[in-house]
DNA sequence: ATCTTATTGTAGCGACTGCTACAAGGTGAA
DNA sequence: TTCACCTTGTAGCAGTCGCTACAATAAGAT
């Protein structure tokens, strides 16, 4: 017997269609597909959120503030004890197997920023903030510079990342030995 | 009199296809405003091309190689004399104005990379690759690692481009400054 | 019981998607 | 000329897009 009575709201439709969105992408993320995967239709997902652009921009907030309790909840209890092991711990994380979906979901976000489609740049924004003050709370104890170095780090991180997307992984790696993060 | 005789080839058609697609965006090109851009029909694009997969890998294919030459005569006389004034003037050039369409377009390459559409990660890769190339001929004279040097500073422009595209352009500035690109 | 309101299904609209069938013109070779 | 081939226009197909009109049901308030 399965979902009795679905008792559809914002809240339960938003989860749903985010796991969809985290697999199929948000280019091409029209109403149809998204209404099955929630379980309902295109004209119930109109009938709660008024049109696309305001689910698309409603969804996008849901995955920023999933993203933000998921990176609270990687917060482990032993610092690193430089800026080399900060960042090599939080670069081994965000290409954990589990995280490539987000990844690929990730640069359609930047993309949207990019091109000022609405609901893009408030979502991208929340992320890397909440990404900063992650990996501020990670710096290593003794830091000089705490703020400032997890801002260079996260500089850092998001073009090693960007540069493994595209191919480039071994250019990313071999520049950062050519920093001054290679002697730790 | 316009275009007595375009005698429209494949050649013909991707300056102009390139030109529309700069400004209004890979995603939501579609045939027909592709075609209205280039002055011909959909019917003229499926014939010269054989199918949009064909003529949007042959696009991006088209635009990297503008890109490249773009970057080539970039490329004046003068070197820089530290890592930090090269880096500066890079960034500097990454953000002109003129370039700014081209910004947009490059984020929606990397997300097409991310997501494994054909075409895009091969445009993706040239570009970078012709961007290390541009930065390894810029890197200062007497630097100890200049081929090092290059890749780490094109890990941190593109980490710094990325924030700055999503509205985080301060915190990348003030990343650098907690980095060995301050003292210069 | 009646009235109101909230939720949902069915059917469809007009616009757009990539692509194709068919025919017509243009050009050059024989 | 005749033939072949390259190029192009017209028309349209089946499918999807976001969205809506209309009606039916359900539930709660009075």
């Amino acid at each position: 017997m399965p979902d009795q009575k679905p008792k559809m709201s914002r809240e339960t439709l938003l989860p749903l269609m985010a796991a969809h969105v985290m697999e199929h992408g948000l280019g091409g993320a029209s109403l149809r597909p998204l209404a099955k995967a929630a379980g309902t239709s295109d004209r119930m997902l109109i009938y709660h959120f008024g049109n696309k652009e305001q689910l698309i921009t409603d969804l996008l907030g849901y995955i920023a503030g999933v993203y933000s309790t998921g990176l609270k909840m990687a917060l482990g209890d032993e610092r690193p004890a430089s800026r080399q092991q900060c960042f090599a711990r939080v670069l081994a994380q965000g290409r954990q197997p589990t995280m490539q979906p987000f990844m690929v979901l990730w640069w359609e976000i930047v993309a949207g920023a990019a091109r000022g489609l609405p609901g893009y740049k408030e979502a991208a924004e929340e992320m890397i903030a909440q990404q900063l003050v992650f990996l501020e709370t990670l710096m290593p104890e003794g830091d000089p510079d705490p703020a400032g170095g997890a801002r260079y780090l996260l500089t850092l991180l998001e073009g090693t990342l960007m540069l493994g997307t595209v191919g480039h992984a071994r250019m990313a790696r071999d520049g950062l030995l050519a920093s001054d993060l290679s002697d730790a």
